[in-house]
DNA sequence: CAACCAATGTTGGTTGCACCAACGATACAC
DNA sequence: GTGTATCGTTGGTGCAACCAACATTGGTTG
């Protein structure tokens, strides 16, 4: 079994859309590994996250800053609702409204799961050292930024 | 409606992961639309630059180069044969095989499909100059070429 | 040569993510 | 007050990635 029968062609190799393909799907995999121990999926720790850093907010909020569709955000309060790491309740000031609020062990939950996203990225990256990680993170940004209108 | 509304936590927005993902996602999305004008998908450039690049090979072959399970390889065969991108013939030296080749028609297309490939890269990198997109190109390709190992 | 193991093409799934449409209820602007 | 917009919710869609199983064929080894 010849071991460069994997080898993809040269136009692949390079192309830039290809490999942050590739570099994503090598992310999410190990990322999603870490959090499968804890029992937890990625958008878990984005809507801890989020919450923990801009306090209580509606549902839809949570969702334009996750990037998380306000359909989808429903079953994922109510999945971390049942586990008591959020409380939601009906907003007195608009009814339409829930607020969503995190709790003591939500907090704690959200410290777990910081030890084990830091642990992920450092696998992930394990191939650059710092400097390189931080040119990384630099040239990302400015992509992602300049499409930064969700749907252009 | 305020326009900082929709910025995610500070964990999330200097992530390598989710940064890379939200990248990936911004990629597909460019390169999709692109080759929605011509009637393919991104598999399908994948298959007939492997073809063009490394002639014409078995099914099972032609998923260890692109990265494509061989149960949707099979799909995808019929879907460019049909179209008379590629001609699939039994292996007479290995009756288990099949052959699949490119045809004429099929490099017209993929000469067709590489132009749109780079215009969708010029639009994903719009933000980076020349010497940054080489440098990006570098990084990914040091990450993915670390965990080259498929399942590791 | 017989028995076993590996590879191939194929069918038929599953899962997760991203996304969209529609609806009733509520708030707001004119 | 009438229209417009937002919110939570339900119920979908499409796509990519992946897995299991099976019949056929090839290769290996006793």
């Amino acid at each position: 079994m010849d071991a460069a029968e994997g080898t993809p062609p040269q136009r692949l190799r390079t192309l830039p859309s290809r490999l942050t393909n590739q570099a994503a799907q090598t992310a999410n995999r190990i990322v999603d590994q870490a959090f499968a121990q804890a029992g937890v999926r990625r958008y878990h720790y984005s809507l801890l996250a989020t919450l923990e850093e801009y306090g209580p907010a509606s549902q839809a909020a949570l969702g334009r800053r996750t990037g998380i569709d306000r359909s989808d955000m429903v079953a994922i309060v109510n999945d971390l609702a049942e586990r008591r790491l959020l409380e939601r309740a009906p907003d007195l000031k608009d009814r339409r409204r829930n607020v969503i609020t995190i709790t003591a062990a939500g907090r704690e939950q959200l410290a777990h799961l910081d030890r084990l996203v830091a642990a992920a990225q450092d696998e992930f990256l394990a191939a650059l050292p710092a400097a390189d990680r931080r040119n990384l993170i630099d040239l990302l940004t400015r992509v992602v930024d300049h499409h930064a209108d969700r749907h252009g």
